[in-house]
DNA sequence: TGTAAACCTTCCAGTAAGTAGAAGGTCAAG
DNA sequence: CTTGACCTTCTACTTACTGGAAGGTTTACA
């Protein structure tokens, strides 16, 4: 399997996957005879897996540490559900903070008219002081 | 005012000044005899503006779009409103995609038993194939 | 046999929005 | 006169890739 295929196989780019290798988030490929990377199926697992801690909101930094558990046969599974369960905070709050800023958006489009006149609480309001 | 009390009146940091009148996000500061930079009121709104624009989720480009209209007598303000409301629908989508991460991330938690054991429902299905 | 498309390789540069730190000048207080 | 807190510019680093250039390989087709 050649990385194109792999990356197919992934859900990763090839760019990204060569990429992945370069920073040592997986290990080097094997290479074919002409210098072009091979995958196999173990391999291809490890793509999946970093595909999908990504896709969940898990940083490349916190992949590298799933993926030291993943091949650590003397782990805790509590180890990885703490790292799961404080990411899932992590989203939590994000999204707080992005309702907020929706609320004081949504607060500043229904103070302006919106019609074809220069006057704009959405601008005076940006430029005001207070919060 | 010097840098740092301009920083404080708009809740940017000094650093942040600098880098937005790199950037000609703003325009450059008026000069003292020692070179230090110094701003006057009008210039503190400027930065209150980009401050608050930034705060409730614009991307520096699209502050640089905003002053425009801020300083541009024949705006209309439906054009305001056309870029706040596209921002908030912006947003409501990034809330959806992390409230899908979440979901996907508390189905991980559920499955796994948390304990000094090393099987791991969360590491063995970020690793499997499907979706 | 030639060639064109579609792969692959490496390397360099750029993105967003700052932040950190170094080296050095200035200013106010005691 | 020194100490600390300012200020200046400059360079480099961050995250997680993505784009593109230059060049090698393989495969399909005329």
């Amino acid at each position: 399997m050649n990385i194109s295929a792999a990356a197919r196989a992934s859900g990763l780019s090839s760019k990204t996957i060569r990429y992945y290798e370069e920073i040592a988030l997986i290990p080097s490929a094997a290479r074919a005879d002409n210098g072009y990377r091979f995958y196999d199926e173990g391999a291809v697992e490890g793509l999946r897996f970093v595909q999908h801690a990504r896709q969940v909101g898990f940083s490349v930094e916190e992949c590298r540490q799933l993926l030291q558990l993943y091949s650590d046969s003397s782990r805790h599974s509590a180890h990885a559900k703490e790292l799961v369960l404080e990411k899932c905070q992590q989203i939590e709050l994000r999204i707080k903070e992005l309702r907020n800023m929706n609320r004081m958006l949504r607060k500043l489009a229904e103070q302006c008219s919106g019609d074809e006149g220069p006057e704009c609480a959405i601008l005076d309001e940006l430029g005001r002081e207070q919060r």
